[in-house]
DNA sequence: CGTAACGTCTCT
DNA sequence: AGAGACGTTACG
């Protein structure tokens, strides 16, 4: 019997109740909130709503030490070390759950999961070299809904006891409960027969024991596993072989299951030994997902949000998506939306769970360090020298050079050779750049004057958060509206220039902090743009109230362009200019080119501003010269302030 | 006992 | 592989 026989009973993990998921309302607008009775649907798939999807599902209260029968203690204890110990911890692999403390062997082989709550790799499946996804029934479990993804969270896998004795006992049962019932429909009727059959068949497989759980059998687990332990402990002493060749052996053996979670997904585990940290180097951080964010939740489901977030973990949080994520990013996420809320990460928001395809960044210094060459020797230059050439290339040539070889490909996804990317007038965004975009990350990305949809849109941003620039100047407010369903912490120049159809009640929607609606996914009290340093909204149909909101939810602008806003008046400029304005000192740049309302009263409120450097008023045709002649003339009116000086047409500057 | 929703299975 | 269905579990 395989170690399926010492598989834990498995147990559902249930909500924390604590973080930002579990804790806001449904949206109602989701497909599972639209499913809810509630909201008027049928209720037949019982999911809940994917923004109250829990980023750190906890064990349920009920849960005990398979050695001790006890519930967690950790409470009780005095420090960290001991906190562990008492701590209840389920390992994904053999879903045991026991506390660290009633194991003997050495917990330094244990390792530990970061993102999910009391969740480890028990030092037994370790040892044993087991990973997710081996086998442990040899049954060869496989979980059809999620693959992979499942892994990062999946805790109970065994099919579990419960399944089992469904399948075995409590199937018919359940048939037979349900069959009086008239009306069930048909459909369920053949179901039920589906599921008899299958039933018959399962148990077949070989190994595969009855699966009633009654107490001897639970008991004689817990000898063996007892015993496992010793022997393992004893072994274990008299070999003392390094703990390291656990992260080996997932790749020993093919599956890569969860520890496919390996390049990105080591990030979420750490050895006992080790602080988590060390998970945190690969990827930036990202997510986002707030913390779950992610990077972060799933593509194909949350799950793969999750992993995105992962990599990205540390560039914000997107995601919850997770992000991924999320994130999440999520973690981390999701197209469909994930069908499993569960998605672990935390850090990241919680990814948007909009997608389908996982998109993993390329790790910070892409391998190999060496090219190889057909005769066999390596080229004399190595990655670093390489690295410097394509540093002078632009975009086009780097793709070219992808196309040379698989090493070439490789160090030309290096993300310091992206760091801007430029899509702008592009007749489509397709699919692969933008997961191309995703893979590099970048800091500056352009998709001005693109057909880019709101979809697209919502889908990279969430998996951006690291961005710093973002230029969507003329497109459409449909797409723009996707910034409208995430926040930016770091971004600092956003170009709106010329977007389609956007108004000032569209950029109210876009800089008011997010509330608790069902749209925004992260939720900043300085709103979602905090680091905004520049704006563009040169050539919008918006006027003096527009600038009311700059004031109010952008109070760190330096450069703002409102040039071609021809609805702006001197009005405009004086709310801008006021002493209540945060702007007033901030600004250093300022372009109101084309605005054509601006008379010379405007010119006297720029000398308000101190640390305005440059004022580009071209083609302000209501200007005259005698005001600026006067406002050259007149001295500013602190002593500290430069005064203006008249470039060009009609551009005035301050020295710097 | 009722509600929420997790985890797995089936269907497409 | 994704979407939907649903038994079962967790909890108030």
């Amino acid at each position: 019997m395989s170690a399926k026989g010492l598989g834990a009973a498995r147990r559902r993990r249930t909500r924390c109740r604590k973080c930002e998921a579990c804790v806001r309302s449904e949206c109602g607008e989701c497909h599972f909130c639209k499913d809810m009775k509630k909201f008027g649907g049928p209720g037949r798939m019982k999911q809940s709503c994917l923004k109250r999807q829990c980023t750190a599902p906890v064990l349920p209260h009920t849960a005990v030490c398979l050695l001790c029968g006890d519930a967690g203690k950790e409470d009780t204890a005095q420090d960290e070390d001991q906190k562990f110990n008492l701590s209840l911890m389920e390992c994904t692999i053999c879903n045991e759950i026991v506390h660290p403390g009633c194991i003997k062997m050495g917990k330094a082989e244990a390792v530990i999961n970061t993102e999910i709550p009391n969740c480890w790799e028990c030092p037994r499946c370790k040892r044993e070299g087991r990973t997710c996804k081996d086998p442990l029934d040899g049954s060869g479990k496989k979980r059809p809904d999620n693959g992979e993804d499942a892994v990062r969270w999946k805790l109970t896998d065994d099919p579990a006891p419960g399944k089992k004795k469904t399948d075995e006992n409590q199937g018919h049962k359940r048939k037979k409960e349900k069959e009086p019932v008239q009306d069930v429909g048909k459909k369920k009727q053949v179901k039920a027969e589906k599921d008899k059959k299958i039933k018959k068949v399962k148990p077949q497989t070989p190994t595969e024991p009855t699966p009633v759980l009654d107490r001897s059998h639970q008991r004689e687990k817990i000898e063996r596993f007892k015993q496992m332990c010793q022997m393992l402990e004893r072994a274990r002493s008299t070999t003392s072989s390094s703990s390291s060749d656990s992260d080996s052996d997932s790749d020993s053996k093919g599956s890569r299951g969860s520890s496919d979670t390996g390049e990105g997904g080591e990030g979420r585990t750490s050895r006992v030994s080790f602080s988590t940290s060390s998970d945190e180097d690969d990827d930036k951080g990202t997510s986002t997902d707030g913390q779950n964010g992610t990077r972060n939740g799933k593509q194909k489901s949350p799950r793969s949000n999750c992993r995105e977030k992962e990599n990205r973990r540390g560039v914000g949080a997107a995601v919850k998506k997770g992000t991924c994520s999320r994130n999440a990013v999520q973690p981390v996420s999701r197209s469909q939306l994930l069908k499993r809320p569960l998605v672990p990460s935390p850090p990241k928001p919680p990814p948007l769970q909009l997608e389908r395809h996982v998109v993993r960044p390329p790790p910070h210094s892409p391998e190999p360090d060496s090219l190889p060459l057909d005769s066999g020797t390596d080229h004399v230059m190595q990655r670093g020298v390489w690295l410097s050439v394509f540093r002078h290339l632009g975009q086009k040539e780097l793709c070219v050079c992808m196309r040379v070889c698989r090493t070439w490909n490789r160090w030309c996804c290096d993300r310091r050779l992206w760091t801007s990317i430029d899509l702008s007038r592009r007749k489509s965004i397709t699919p692969p750049m933008l997961s191309g975009i995703v893979r590099r990350q970048p800091i500056r990305l352009d998709l001005s004057w693109t057909n880019i949809s709101e979809k697209q849109l919502t889908w990279l941003i969430h998996r951006l958060q690291g961005l710093k620039e973002l230029l969507l100047a003329g497109c459409t407010w449909s797409a723009v509206s996707s910034l409208c369903t995430a926040s930016f912490p770091c971004l600092s120049l956003l170009d709106l220039g010329w977007v389609q159809g956007m108004k000032t009640s569209h950029l109210r929607e876009l800089l008011s902090p997010p509330s608790n609606d069902c749209k925004t996914v992260v939720s900043d009290p300085r709103g979602r743009l905090p680091s905004l340093s520049e704006l563009r909204v040169c050539g919008l149909d918006m006027g003096d109230a527009a600038l009311r909101l700059l004031l109010r939810h952008t109070p760190r602008l330096n450069r703002l362009d409102l040039s071609h806003c021809v609805q702006l008046s001197d009005h405009g400029i004086h709310i801008l200019t006021a002493v209540t304005s945060p702007l007033r000192d901030s600004l250093t740049h300022l372009n109101l080119t084309g605005c054509q309302r601006l008379t010379d009263q405007s010119l006297a409120f720029f000398k308000r501003c101190p640390h305005l450097q440059l004022v580009d008023l071209r083609s302000c045709r209501l200007l005259t010269s005698e005001g600026f002649q006067r406002l050259l003339q007149d001295p500013p009116s602190e002593p500290n302030v430069k005064p203006f000086q008249c470039a060009e047409d009609q551009v005035l500057s301050r020295e710097t």
